[in-house]
DNA sequence: TTCGCTCGCTAAACCGGTTCACTAAATCGG
DNA sequence: CCGATTTAGTGAACCGGTTTAGCGAGCGAA
């Protein structure tokens, strides 16, 4: 009644469990009339070769994790996801390797490595001094890191986020804008805002010395945090709404970005003209709302593409832990979320509307 | 320089390898001076259990696999199945299960299955006469099957979907459309329109009882079929197109009413005025763009959920293959895609727009 | 005829853990 | 003080495959 197994198979065919094993994995070693036979027996049994066993003994789970910081439920709110998922699907359909997402366990990403069932992992949204990946560092699994820095022993693929958000700044200071709220990536709830690190401090720097470059250095920012997602776009806006409206918000996400304008149009607001929005990352939904969402485009699924690349390459050659660091192009995509900024920025929203 | 194994752990601490394994899983049943020991001892070591072994021994992977019919590319390309893996989520990682797609290897959904590195699958988007799973019925291995009739020895999760059709058809029935464009799912690229199974046939009974309900079975449905995606969205508009446009267009999903309506937009129709358009599942997405998009509502999220809990129950109580049928409530979620039908239908639509 | 190869297959070791059955020592109740 | 438990730990079997080393038969070449 129990499942079969290749012993199970090998004495019903009258051969041994290595001729079993050659059957499925290796069938030109066999005769043809013995494959055939333990071909028939395997089939009458109902057998199948068990893909823990196997990959034990092979070393390879053929599987790689996508390591975030967050909840399966949170991190899948943001398109960003789907689509690096989609690029990473691009290199690992075509080699019959599986995507496993590795989110926290009970909080702990470290606890959630140790026992992620792969064979290299693609680090995303985590910064290289993160305490609780030290031991990941030693362990030896080949690492891809994404939009760090540097991480040690690892391939990083990245972006310029500084240029990025610098170009976007620009944009805003040529049309006009001297008040603009920017919504950064909630870090830890207590963290204050100007210890922010990573992508989000990166952006801001981008976003200061654009406004400076295009001789706006006075330019008031606000700056505020918020999950990505529709929903904490959404609060950021009520955030920034406390009191005067900026001209502008620019964001970290499009997905807050679409929250931006969502709440504000709820608000009465018409968009771009009584504010202009900006988002980051370009995923396919920028381009569905209405106005269309003016962001900084990033090749999303190049970099998962890219990404799993580099990880397979270093999963097969042996631990050779590269450590290149490739930074792929942004470009500002303007559409029709921003315009130039109103006149009456001074007046509370109410009047606006 | 090779990876520690538990053997060489034991060595330096003293102890047999049991204590080992004890000192990792059971701590209880060591003293805890000798688990210090061995700790102390793995720790020197860089040493850390290998997951597939001990899955092996346990017989758990601890992962559940999500078979879909497509690429990872393309089957990402749909908001819905973000929303689908946030709910299955909500329920997996709370007992640190992971969840791996399982998309088809080299075109074969039973290789993928083979292959997969599960305890029990969830099923989207296959019909339960697909001959390529004749052999998962056999294998013994925990199913859910989503949205279909019926699925031998699996739970079923499911909705309504000839209700649902039903009821979006009476409402564009009662705005007055009798010329409405239909784009089902796309299936086997040589597939007749007319031998379409599964959700989209079930969606298309209800279409049509829907306007023969409303009085108006006189109603001319154009059928076309479309990939699930923006692309297929606007290729289907473009297909409907061809000669005079119908008053309305109804999808199988957001993503292809969003393209749909894109399509629309650029070639220069005002919406819903000159064409309204009705989508399905309500994806946030269908909320963000313009005008909002009148769809049928889902419980995607409660789907994915409910999905998880029957799944993992059926696999902790040992094959008890349940083959209970659950089935959702839609409902229709009226907002601005859809409008009372322009009563100039018969123009071209160059004339119209 | 004999040497050397290839072919077809096998036994045993191995992948790296968990767990069962059992033992020796320590603890406890009466 | 004795028998019964409990505590702490062990050796061997087991999970279910793959792989290495090698063996006997058959065959071609020398």
């Amino acid at each position: 009644m129990a499942r079969p197994r290749i012993g199970d198979v090998a004495e019903r065919a009258g051969v041994s469990k290595t001729a079993v094993s050659f059957a499925f994995n290796q069938p030109e070693h066999l005769n043809t009339m013995t494959r055939e036979r333990i071909l028939a027996a395997a089939e009458e049994l109902g057998y199948r070769p068990s893909p823990i066993a196997r990959r034990l003994a092979s070393r390879r789970t053929r599987q790689i994790g996508l390591v975030v910081p967050q909840s399966t439920h949170d991190i899948f709110a943001n398109p960003f996801l789907p689509e690096l998922i989609r690029g990473i699907g691009d290199v690992c359909d075509a080699q019959g390797i599986a995507v496993v997402v590795v989110p926290p366990v009970h909080g702990s990403i470290a606890t959630a490595i140790k026992e992620a069932l792969v064979d290299g992992l693609i680090l995303l949204g985590l910064e290289s001094g993160h305490p609780e990946l030290a031991q990941l560092q030693r362990s030896g699994l080949p690492v891809v890191a994404l939009d760090v820095e540097h991480w040690d022993g690892a391939s990083v693929i990245a972006i310029d986020d500084v240029a990025g958000a610098r170009e976007a700044a620009i944009h805003l200071a040529e049309l006009g804008h001297r008040d603009v709220g920017v919504v950064l990536i909630a870090q830890h709830p207590d963290t204050p805002l100007d210890e922010h690190q990573g992508v989000s401090a990166r952006r801001l720097a981008g976003i200061r010395s654009g406004f400076a470059a295009a001789g706006a250095g006075e330019a008031a920012l606000r700056v505020v945090s918020a999950p990505v997602s529709e929903e904490g776009g959404r609060a950021a806006f009520e955030a920034l709404n406390e009191g005067l409206l900026p001209t502008a918000v620019m964001t970290m996400s499009d997905v807050t970005a679409i929250g931006v304008m969502n709440a504000a149009l709820d608000a009465g607001l018409t968009l771009p003209a009584d504010l202009s929005v900006v988002g980051f990352d370009d995923v396919p939904a920028a381009a569905w709302v209405t106005p269309r969402l003016t962001t900084v485009h990033q090749p999303i699924r190049e970099k998962g593409r890219l990404a799993a690349l580099r990880l397979i390459d270093a999963i097969q050659s042996g631990e050779g832990r590269a450590h290149s660091r490739e930074v792929l192009p942004t470009r500002l995509a303007v559409r029709g979320s921003t315009a130039r900024a109103r006149t009456n920025y001074h007046l509370p929203v109410a009047e606006i509307a």
